[in-house]
DNA sequence: CGCCAGGTGCGAA
DNA sequence: TTCGCACCTGGC
């Protein structure tokens, strides 16, 4: 039935996947979640250390997973140093335990964050899902339709006014340069990959729609920037509790200060824990 | 109705 | 430089 079968240790796929990081996802009936992976959709399942992939795509799909998932990095390591600077840290980082920051694709990444601007998680999904329908590339996998997220080609003639179709409200405008940005070369997304954090957020927030927010979670989950700080409402709301402040460059100074390098890792863990974890204890 | 949601751009001080 | 406010949209 599942066309490979992946060893795991350390990762939990629920916690990771319903994590915020990435938008378009459904949870199956058997606990199995699919979802398109750059060329391909996905199923995937986990059975404690297996992983069980299907796909509509065979091709290098061990590898696909493994990358995208992050899969063959070790997060101990991170975590074991982040309890040696902060021992304080140990109770959240074991309930965040199996958690990776995942190597999402780069275009859809930024298209998703701007779009998740003052934005709640329903209505990014809603627009996000709109625009793969309309201008992704139609898969049929087991008698049931799918659609990737359009890559910058797709999207290279779409108008405002279509872009407004997908619920985009006052972000429509931000999206539409930012396609037309990418199309016409004026930004070049693998050129980020060679920048150092400070270079890439100013390279970032020169553009409509994207803040600093916005960058840090581009540049998080995208290119794999563990030195970035996406502070949002559920880590504002953390931060109040430990440090008593909810102002966003306190907070960066604060845990730059303390957990440096993994400092990204820090903020993502706390935001989980916020979010998913604390209401279930 | 008002408020908020994984914020940002803008103009005013 | 900092501060306050409007903003599409949808759910409560």
């Amino acid at each position: 039935m599942y066309i490979i079968e992946i060893k795991v240790n350390n990762f939990n796929l629920n916690d990771s996947i319903t994590s915020g990081q990435i938008f378009r996802y459904e949870k199956e009936f058997d606990n199995s979640y699919t979802l398109p992976l750059n060329d391909r959709i996905i199923n995937i399942k986990q059975e404690g250390n297996l992983l069980f992939v299907n796909s509509n795509v065979e091709n290098n799909l061990e590898k696909v997973v493994i990358s995208f998932f992050d899969l063959d990095t070790d997060y101990n390591i991170y975590n074991q140093r982040l309890i040696e600077m902060d021992s304080s840290l140990e109770s959240i980082i074991n309930e965040c335990k199996g958690f990776k920051i995942f190597k999402s694709y780069k275009f859809e990444t930024i298209i998703s964050f701007i779009i998740s601007a003052n934005n709640n998680v329903s209505n990014i999904k809603k627009s996000v899902d709109l625009l793969s329908v309309k201008y992704g590339e139609k898969i049929i996998w087991k008698n049931k339709e799918y659609y990737l997220f359009p890559n910058s080609n797709a999207l290279k003639s779409i108008t405002l006014e279509e872009l407004k179709e997908m619920k985009l409200g006052f972000r429509s405008k931000y999206v539409y340069e930012m396609i037309y940005k990418v199309n016409s070369c004026e930004i070049d997304l693998e050129k980020i990959h060679e920048m150092n954090t400070k270079d890439a957020i100013n390279y970032l927030t020169q553009y409509k729609g994207i803040g600093l927010k916005v960058a840090s979670c581009i540049l998080l989950f995208a290119y794999s920037k563990y030195d970035v700080f996406p502070i949002d409402t559920w880590v504002k709301k953390r931060m109040k509790e430990l440090y008593d402040t909810d102002d966003a460059n306190e907070i960066k100074k604060i845990i730059e200060q303390k957990y440096d390098k993994y400092s990204g890792i820090v903020i993502q863990y706390m935001y989980h824990y916020k979010r998913n974890k604390e209401k279930k204890l």
